[in-house]
DNA sequence: ACTTTTTTTTGATGTACATCAAACACTGCT
DNA sequence: AGCAGTGTTTGATGTACATCAAAAAAAAGT
């Protein structure tokens, strides 16, 4: 029998190589040239699984890496003192998670994956280290942090300014663009939230959402089983969210 | 009488100075020691005043720099395709300005000074070239930008989840401690936005928003003056933040 | 000082969304 | 298959905030 203390604590053998990575484009060593893709590998000193319904961090616990994210959906939300919870974003293959915990050396919000999923960690030394000496790579890294916040931007726009269901609209088209990016369908798409955590998201109720599902199916924009979606009217959506009549 | 050429385009002789300034704890210079802080003086490369309602920035403008607010506040909004505003962000002195034009090379929103202010202005590549060989500096930078994201999470859990009245008792507990921070009383703040700018900030019509401000000063919470504000019952507001007791 | 304009407040009314409630559909368990 | 358990939909009702409207108060221009 085998020695079970000397097994690779990584239960994928495979060597991390974000040179092989077909997700290079979309992640983090994006717009490397090869030489440079080479050094990212150090960045990453293993990968973890994640499985559905766990937590990759929780706020509160003490911040080290970020993520590169390789498969799976993740959630990240916030939580206030009297216990509201408000989901901040929906994470896919090849976004970075846990900008977050830089400032206070603490994760600020929960990031919980949505289906089974794998993540590259990431030491935030290291990524410091190597973009110290790679000035593309340091550049990519304020580029990433920077399009956070206006990703953030847009949502407060949301949040602060659209009904029900431009906001739902926007979410629509926002998902099916991202995972049309990453090869999927530009029209199809299958949910990895629940309508509680979509209505999170929107700041809108369980009920309200549901509702504005039903009204896009009823005029024909969407077609809708479960969590499965299907865009017709793609265009239609995206009038609804820049050309609002009212207001 | 002198050549009018020869004279400086900056209207400050006096050399800019972050080792002398007394910002140097709030800004970017925050944490470092003394020789990292004189070199640090030279990523900055001149200093612009704003006049009161006039732009810093504009979204689409090329990005270039960074800026420091030395004095004055901004207010930060972004613009969606049918004209819908929303203000993003009060920004005051020793905060950093412009970080949501990285990812594009563009900016993404504009930033109006709400009072006549004076801006350092930090131009990226100057950053990213000190950064290279101030760890310190380097580590800074990237705090910088969490905190914004940090900050937007809340911004996005108010907008989501939290009603009128505890919106605005929020963002005046916010302002307050900020001020605070930098000097001023802990209870008193002359506001520098109008109501419609609070309005669009908490994602509120600016009747709600005024509705709010006579209702907390006809309890007692605050005493209000035009635009002077006095916080009588700091508690009761942080309780009305913390506790809702409903939903 | 006296318009003119802009900002803020207050009241009356309307509505988008929340809440309450119950039926329905899907998932996993024994 | 039958059952609890959970997530989703739909309807009836309530309410927080928006909208409309007009007065009041500042601020800016002449």
């Amino acid at each position: 029998m085998s020695d079970l203390t000397l097994q690779p604590v990584n239960p994928h053998p495979i060597k991390i190589a974000c040179a092989t990575c077909n997700l290079r484009e979309l992640c983090l060593p994006m717009g490397l040239t090869k030489d440079e893709l080479d050094r990212v590998n150090d960045v990453v000193t293993n990968r973890r699984t994640v499985k559905r319904g766990t937590s990759l961090f929780h706020a509160g616990d003490k911040f080290f890496s970020l993520y590169a994210i390789r498969t799976g959906v993740f959630k990240t939300c916030v939580t206030s003192e009297d216990g509201r919870e408000q989901v901040t974003g929906f994470q896919m293959a090849g976004e970075i998670i846990g900008l977050d915990g830089i400032v206070n050396d603490h994760h600020n919000c929960d990031a919980i994956a949505l289906e089974d999923a794998e993540v590259c960690v990431m030491p935030l030394d290291h990524i410091e280290e190597l973009a110290r000496e790679v000035t593309a790579l340091q550049r990519h890294v304020h580029k990433i942090m920077s399009r956070e916040i206006v990703r953030e931007h847009g949502v407060m726009l949301l949040l602060g300014s659209m009904r029900a269901e431009e906001r739902l609209a926007a979410f629509l088209l926002n998902l099916v663009q991202r995972l049309h990016i990453r090869g999927f369908s530009p029209s199809e798409l299958v949910l990895r939230m629940s309508r509680e955590e979509i209505g999170s998201y929107l700041g809108l109720k369980i009920e309200t959402v549901s509702r504005a599902f039903s009204k896009f199916a009823e005029e024909g924009l969407i077609e809708v089983k479960q969590r499965h979606v299907r865009i017709l009217k793609a265009d239609a959506l995206t009038r609804m969210v820049n050309h609002s009549e009212c207001r």
